[in-house]
DNA sequence: TGAACTTTTTTACGCGCGTTAAAATTTTCT
DNA sequence: AGAAAATTTTAACGCGCGTAAAAAAGTTCA
């Protein structure tokens, strides 16, 4: 590499004998010039180091290669892990992914959209926090920014919306629950704040229905993302006062279902589905700590894989066709069953 | 609010009545204008929804408004919750944080930090991975950007580093366990990725000693950054074979620990320290999980709030002080014992 | 009220690159 | 080799805003 720094792309242009324009072409896209050049480039790339500045690239393209990745609660493992996924696809596609998390807080959500208006954006992949998000707002943006919703769904906006099917979910684990044992209830916070746990409540009583089954709710208090202390308090509670009508329980979600095993070994009963266990818990989503917990948690997987990939490859069908697909896309993916010690 | 979007500070200027320059003074700095000015922009404002083009402010400011937030492993939620509590601090003092994850691995460790050369933030807050870090890039990186190391020091290396005083944390956990209970050993990866795992080995043979205990470590192998599964595997392991010296187990970090639990339960060894447990087992971060653990897990926890205020507000003494400090500092937070029902 | 000081306006240039159109060059193909 | 097609070069403008300097306006205070 050669000393001295290049300080704009004339420089750069000079110094490896090709032209402005041409330059500026192959940083928009190397296959645009021809493979000669392009080689050219490249070998005085590697000589000068050197890199444009990317507010001046951005300031006039009609796109910038700028991604918004945006999920509601970072510190999800959940979503840290298929938030990892999305930024690899995008920076493998040539893309500049940027990451924000909303914490739980509707004005952060808000926050981040102004945030990623000014970023102008190719596209956006956007899981809502849900329940309290503000629609409006968040409608707005789809209007203005290409983007596709993930996770957890809003009727009619984005171009689309990619995520796991809830009754796929539900259906396994409540077949497989009520066919090797006693009757699950359904345990869930009472004011979910996401729509998957609308769904997933729909699905249990549908599921009992189908079964000729008789389903219970058990309904917790608690409000905001730390769905474990939740889960734990609940479930303190409910054993406690012995509302479980059978000694199956199936959680809306696996955070809850981490905080119900907590509240059980609290109070010393055993969970798992051998001989001598007083309670099987069974969950959704395989939660990253899913088969660390004390029993493993039995649950239903996320095609995380599958999910993220589908979102980034919609994401780019849409910027590539101008921002608007045809009609509005949803897809979901089915659940596979993991059968583990606590159920 | 009134219709019609302006695009651009001239056109927002001449609706406003306000002369560009001082609209552009207002951006930089509100408070660089005179108060009455101030709210005639800010009524302005209001009415005709402008926002100046980031990247046309950026191209030419001395100084960008953002600041990089760089951490190893996101799906830890202990980096996930100090990421947060960060970038709050940024958003409050009028910066842009962007959050990047090195997701374990070298290759995009280096590429985030060429990712933020073209960023050309006004700082970056960095906790490297550890060993395998490319020091030499990372070294090169902090002469040319103002940056705080934090979590995982790198000798000599940036303007500051604020973490964890590692000796306080097992100096804690030893006398605790010690005190209380047979003489603990220590469970740690053989080839730890992370710098604070040998500070804290030491840390525990330097205890030991000055207690006139005998030290044992308990070295498992396994690599990677997925640490409860590297931890169940050799909790497994030394289970098996009755590895262990003592009935007291010292884990190098609460996610090595969760694996470890998980572990025993699966052996159907109890863990706990009321009578009729037959092992006890301490850590130390306190983990967002460590109380869900079953039993909760006994731990040293970090002073996250006063790392990451710390890290920021040094941060911004940097920036202000035109990125350089007088001398290097080295800030260490003592941990606090958690007692639960592990040990 | 008038001088001294502060703030704003006017005017103008520059930043680094995108982009365009016409001219020049290179490549492809007959 | 020569025509047609593809690519690159030349030349020039614009993007939206930062910034500087000088002039104008506003404010403070004796």
């Amino acid at each position: 590499m050669s000393d001295g720094k290049i300080k704009n792309m004339e420089e750069f242009a000079a110094l490896s004998g090709i032209s402005r324009p041409t330059i500026s072409k192959y940083f928009n896209d190397p296959d645009s010039v021809r493979q000669s050049t392009r080689d050219r480039i490249e070998v005085a790339l590697k000589e000068y180091d050197y890199r444009p500045n990317i507010y001046a690239m951005n300031q006039n393209r009609r796109q910038t290669k700028n991604i918004g990745i945006v999920v509601p609660y970072l510190a999800d493992p959940f979503f840290a892990e298929i938030a990892r996924v999305i930024e690899r696809r995008c920076i493998d596609a040539g893309f500049t992914p940027t990451l924000f998390s909303s914490h739980g807080e509707h004005g952060l959500e808000n926050a981040i959209l102004d945030t990623l208006r000014s970023l102008k954006p190719a596209g956006v992949l956007l899981a809502p926090l849900g329940r309290g998000s503000n629609i409006k707002q968040i409608e707005e943006f789809c209007r203005d920014v290409p983007t596709i919703l993930f996770d957890s769904n809003i009727e009619g906006v984005g171009a689309a919306f990619v995520g796991s099917d809830n009754f796929s979910f539900v259906s396994q684990t409540v077949e497989y629950l009520s066919r090797t044992g006693s009757v699950p209830c359904f345990f869930e916070m009472r004011d979910p704040a996401n729509p998957n746990a609308n769904k997933r409540r729909v699905a249990y009583l549908e599921m009992m229905r189908r079964l000729n089954l008789e389903p219970h709710l058990i309904k917790i208090d608690g409000a905001g993302w730390g769905f474990e202390e939740i889960g734990r308090q609940g479930g303190l509670k409910v054993l406690r006062e012995n509302l479980l009508p059978t000694d199956t329980v199936l959680c809306s979600n696996d955070r809850l279902a981490i905080g119900f095993l907590s509240a059980c070994h609290q109070l010393g009963i055993v969970v798992g589905r051998e001989e001598g266990c007083a309670i099987r818990v069974a969950s959704h989503d395989d939660h990253p700590y899913a088969r660390f917990t004390c029993p493993s948690l039995t649950t239903a997987a996320h095609d995380y894989d599958s999910v993220a990939d589908h979102a980034v490859e919609t994401l780019f069908r849409l910027i590539d066709s101008g921002g608007q697909l045809e009609r509005r896309e949803e897809t979901l993916f089915a659940a596979r069953l993991i059968m583990r010690g606590s159920a």
